[in-house]
DNA sequence: AAATCAAGTAACCAATTGTTTACATTTATA
DNA sequence: TATAAATGTAAACAATTGGTTACTTGATTT
């Protein structure tokens, strides 16, 4: 039964869809199918999720994927896409510029930190896009100048913590922003491993704010004098 | 056609298959199993893992899957379980306890950051098993076992390391034990990923080289006084 | 208001997949 | 040696899956 912008069950109270604008609005639809396509995609991998699960959650018809993102393997490079220029975004909202080198570099293992603890959507993906060889993200521009902006950023701390007397020379950003994202990914990523073998909840928050201190004195250890 | 032990082609020279002892040997036909599963779940995950292809690699019939492991997901169990019980057994054969406290702990971060390198499937399996919340190894007390011994291991080392006058007070061995593995394990998870975003070959021999220096750095600095 | 195109739906299809059935052969044992 | 259990094979099955076809409805333009 349809009663103008609205879909509406028999019993009047259940409101299956509610589109204020319009009826037809492809900018939601396309939204909603990359936000439905992120979860499924992380939480089942590339093999794993289902285009039909992916329609179901969107509240789209499966045609409309393939009419926006012509196939399965294509909207996975889109949501991958996304994930990363998402991160890196936000990484430069923090103004670590502004801060010296010590703290911007804290304000980062903290940030990176709780990140992967926000959007743990971010650690599936990028595994699956390992397990596939990177082969979706190979050819985006986008993403590899937004990373080298990262890089280049924490380059100008460490440069800044030498200057201050702070930071020991010839620290390599590469290696360090690696490890900066090793001691968080990894700890997050295999809580469920972890949390068995080492018998013990790694996601209790006492055990959380241990870790985050654990890997902000690992971090500054590293660097410092 | 077939000549006694042997299964020969037609050209005499093609043979196809060689069993020395009888031309039925199940703990043989389960030894390829397990290392042809291995290799498919690792390379393809648990949901794009093919049983027929594990069949034909493993150059097994397919039904003798399913008499010796029950299913699919089952035969993912038996392959997690071995691997970590595999990983800790090496683990445990570097006999540590005759070095003095640094040694060990450097040999450690060497030994972790070989074997991963050595056997990229680990990693990937560890993935598998963490995208689907470890339910496979939920119930393996064995597995437990093994890494309650390795935690201890660390342990001592930290102890002796603090009775040396080398290393700090008070350091959480289940961190340590974790921040070792990661600044390994995420350098190789994400190699393809990194590779691309931080424009270098991550697995270039140079950069694998400086990249396990780094880390010994990474440990040592942190657990010094 | 007619025509045109974009947005959306339902049903279907060919291929694939994990699993099973029915049957054959080898090995161990009484 | 007869018999049962273990080991192996070929073929098929039911369910699922990514992707498509044919069609309807709504919005925009002239």
């Amino acid at each position: 039964m349809k009663i103008g912008l609205l879909t509406v069950s028999k019993s009047c109270c259940d409101i299956e869809r509610v589109n204020l604008s319009r009826t037809r609005d492809p900018e939601s639809t396309k939204r909603n199918i990359l936000a439905a396509a992120k979860m499924e995609f992380a939480t089942k991998g590339l093999s794993g999720a289902r285009v039909d699960d992916i329609a179901n959650v969107a509240k789209v018809n499966k045609r409309m994927i393939y009419h926006y993102f012509e196939s399965k393997e294509n909207l996975f490079k889109q949501v991958i896409e996304k994930a990363y220029l998402d991160i890196r975004e936000a990484e430069l909202k923090l103004n670590l510029e502004h801060l010296d080198a010590k703290s911007a570099l804290e304000t980062l293992v903290r940030f990176t930190w709780k990140y992967y603890l926000d959007n743990p959507e971010f650690i599936r993906l990028v595994n699956s896009e390992n397990l596939h060889h990177a082969r979706h993200l190979k050819a985006s521009k986008e993403v590899v100048q937004a990373n080298r902006n990262y890089v280049g950023l924490v380059q100008s701390i460490l440069d800044r913590g030498v200057q201050e007397g702070e930071f020991r020379d010839q620290i390599d950003p590469v290696n360090l922003n690696i490890t900066i994202a090793a001691i968080g990914y990894y700890y997050l990523n295999n809580r469920f491993t972890g949390s068995i073998i080492f018998e013990q909840d790694l996601m209790d928050s006492e055990a959380l704010d241990k870790r985050l201190e654990f890997n902000i004195e690992t971090i500054l250890k590293l660097v410092s004098r």
